[in-house]
DNA sequence: AGTGAAATCATCCGATCGTATGAGTCCTTT
DNA sequence: AAAGGACTCATACGATCGGATGATTTCACT
């Protein structure tokens, strides 16, 4: 976090160095006004969104998906179980993809990540569930509550 | 995805005719080149903040990927309606048996059949349930109470 | 400063899955 | 007898899965 607005910081006083560097340059008139809008308008948007990436990184994301961790979950009847195998916040919400059918290829789009880190997460998942196959995941998880009702 | 890059677009033009209006309103000079800069960067990085939270944050439902329980399997008060989708004897059971995530090979040892009869029967339960991939068959067959209880 | 958990990504490989095509038998219905 | 459904089996092929191995980065805790 600290790093991000250093890096930030610094990132800015680079970017007006070689504006300035690029005034004494090429822009000795005020025509590459556009130009000059242009460099600070694509490096600010690619700074941003790096930003913005940053940013959301820790939490899930604010708008429609809480942060489950799950010690206790609680189905739709209003118990609780409280067999979460030790999976963690990531390994759950891709066993709950797992679930809901989609392949890898398809959870590694969703969550914006490579499939070979999903493949990273399901390996785990089935270690520490100690089952072989998906299936077999899905079908221990409906059983224990650990997937989302509906 | 579609709808970011068009509101990018949107924004971007909005921010040039903002910038066009500013240009006859106070800055007639290029003294005002800092300012400038100043709102371009802050603008383009909220924006770009915001594109990267936008293009971070996970889908929420594609819609097309997701099992879907037909409305006329459940009712209201709880009841499920069998709804065995025009499924044989045999691939019911052929069902079941995948619902417990046994492999293909397994089934076929278990039904005294050879592995291609399995497969088969897999590829019409499929069809006939309207689905791509054994873990989505499982789940809608759990909504509609199409497997025995365990 | 070091440690460990979590998350990420890569490459390789064998096993399994899902589909397509074609064909044969048995049984019931027309 | 003919037609059709259910069950059986084979081959082939691309896609996907699951595991193994090794690596980096970030973060929290000590």
């Amino acid at each position: 976090m600290t790093k991000t607005v250093i890096l930030f910081g610094i990132s800015m006083a680079l970017l007006l160095a070689l504006m300035k560097g690029f005034e004494y340059m090429f822009f000795t008139k005020d025509m590459a006004l556009e130009v000059y809008i242009g460099i600070v308008g694509v490096f600010c948007t690619l700074l941003g969104s790096w930003i913005g990436w940053k940013l959301t990184r820790p939490k899930v994301s604010p708008g429609s998906q809480e942060v489950e961790t799950p010690a206790e979950n609680q189905t739709g009847n209003g118990f609780f179980v409280s067999n979460d195998y030790g999976l963690s916040p990531r390994e759950h919400e891709v066993l709950v993809l797992i679930a809901k059918g989609l392949s890898y290829q398809e959870i590694a789009d969703q969550l914006f990540v490579s499939i070979t880190t999903v493949k990273t997460h399901a390996s785990n998942i089935f270690s520490k569930m100690d089952v072989q196959r998906r299936t077999q995941a899905v079908m221990l998880a409906q059983k224990t509550g650990l997937l989302p009702p509906t």
